[in-house]
Parts: C-alpha cells; structure tokens; sequence
DNA sequence: TCATAAATAGAAATCATTTTCATTTAAAAT
DNA sequence: ATTTTAAATGAAAATGATTTCTATTTATGA
C-alpha cells in the first residue's frame, strides 16, 4: 500500500515529465483528488480550492482538470445532467471498464466488468454499422445512501 | 403497413387524448418526425420549420419535443456533444432497448439487443450498489458513411 | 538573479437549454 | 357564429456549464 505522501509525489513526478509546472494550485488539486478518491466536477474542486486560495478561477480549475487528463493523471466521466466529473480510475491502466453513478449522491465508481464482446457482432449485423466503441452507464443506490436516507 | 397520412392522424389522436391543442406547428413537428424517420436536435427540427413559418421560435421547439416526449410519441436520446436528440422510436412500446451513433453524421438508431442481466448482480456484489437503471451507448460507423467518405 | 514561456485571474464569450411575460390562438362554452 | 379562456407562442432575457481572451504573475532553466 503506497501512503498519500508517496501518491503525491508519484504525481508531482508525472507533471514534470510532462513539463507540466509545479503550481501550488496543482499540487492542490492533486492533493485532492488522491484525499477524497471520489469523482469531482470541476466545480466541487473549485469550492475546495477556495478555501485555501484567495484568488483561484473556475477556468483554472477546468485548464488543469483537462491537462491531468490529457497526461492520464485524471479520468474524466460524463456523468449526470450534462456534468462531467473527474478522477482517480481505480481500475488499472487503460483497462477496459466502465462507470456506475449513485442517483442520490451522485458517487461515482469504476467497474471492469463487461460482456459487450458476446453482443458486437450481433449488434453490426443487425444495425449495419461498424462499431468502433461502447460505455455501459449504470445507475443505482450506492452502499452509503442504502442505508442512510438521503446522503 | 401504416401510410404517413394514417400516422399523422394517429398522432394527432395522441396529440388529443393529451389535452393538447392542435397546432399548425405541432402537426409540422410530428410530420418532420413522421417523414424523415430518423433523430434530430430541437435545432434541427428548428432549421426546418424556419422553412415553413415565418414567426418560429426555439424555445416553441424545445416545448414541444418535451411534451411529446412526455405523452410517449417521441423519445428523448443523449446523443454527441451534451446535445439530445428526439425521435420516433422503432422498438415497440416501452421494449428495453439501447442506441448506437454514427460518429460520422450523428445518425442514431435504435436496437433491441442487451445482456445486461447477466452482469447485473456480479456488479452488484462488487460495487454494493442496488441498481436500477442502464444504458449502453454504442458508437460506430453507420452504413451510409462506410460507403460513401464523410456524409 | 534574470529571462521567458507557462500559468493564472477576471471578464467576457459560447452554446444548449429554460424561463418570463406579453400577445395570440385553438377549442370549449355560449 | 361569437365569446371566453386556458394553452401556445414569440421575443428577449436568464441560466449554467464550459471556453476563450488578454493582461498580469510566476515557476523554472540558464
């Protein structure tokens, strides 16, 4: 088990391999992320950024939400009513997964169970298209609002 | 086999039974629908109602693809984009079924192919979740852009 | 320490969608 | 057929997530 510390600094070495710059900000955001182990909008983030930044931009947050995710730090899920969330996949690198959001708490959690493989061909003979990708979106209660009423 | 005519008075007879008011741009609406038999953005049904009336606005659009929605003689799809796509649905009444998109011209078809149910309480048991809902989008190339380059 | 390219703030732009409100209209009541 | 009235509409403005612009600030390599 790596300990938070050590996380943060696996992650700060990715932003400089990626000439990335070390900005406190960035170093926060990743703080985050790697505390909370949750999928966040960029707005969720911008709301904790603020407590510790007097001046810190929504844009910010969304530039260095995008560029985490374009050096694979971050993965980014559409996820309810047009929103996109980011995080942590816990699901080891570029396997093949898929999402499942709780509809009251709006959590979000990786799964890499799959069996779409079994359906393509049927799928392509059926609908004459050449199916190039799939994402199986699943909705539910998570395990927390099971129990506990509302959040 | 139903002609267009007859589903035109078909749903017009919905548009009734819903205490709906009959509409010269309603019953355009429906036609659009009827005659192209494909998806389309409130845009879109927009762009061509423009041809049709001179005083039309988007938001008479958006309203009523809600409330066709909403009285079940048209389905609302996420489709690319965040942009939703409406349409008449091909499977029959209420059937599960799933969608697939051209990445090419945005085309959206609908398909009645799905096993879920499989998955359903091995992704239970692992995320602890209770699920209640599901989608599959699908992404590919659709027929007519196969043959023919970009559209 | 300095130079410079990258990062940031703040404001404004975008874009799909929704709301508001005054006007028009379909259809129920007369 | 005419009146009544609730629903439908147009036009403008609001919304909310996201992006772009530009001037300023800052991390970092020389």
């Amino acid at each position: 088990m790596i300990s938070i510390y050590d996380k943060k600094v696996k992650y700060t070495r990715i932003l400089k391999r990626n000439k990335l710059k070390l900005t406190p900000k960035r170093i926060a955001i990743i703080d985050y992320f790697v505390k909370s182990g949750k999928y966040a909008t960029p707005f969720d983030v911008w709301i904790y950024l603020k407590k510790n930044f007097k001046k810190i931009g929504l844009p910010t947050v969304y530039r260095n939400l995008e560029k985490f995710e374009k050096i694979g730090i971050l993965t980014k899920v559409e996820g309810e009513e047009n929103r996109f969330y980011y995080g942590i996949c816990k699901i080891k690198k570029k396997k093949h997964h898929h999402h499942i959001t709780c509809s009251f708490c709006h959590k979000l959690l990786d799964f890499d169970i799959c069996n779409f493989e079994d359906l393509k061909e049927e799928i392509e003979k059926k609908t004459g298209f050449s199916i190039k990708e799939h994402y199986l979106i699943v909705k539910g209660i998570c395990k927390d609002c099971q129990k506990g009423g509302e959040i």
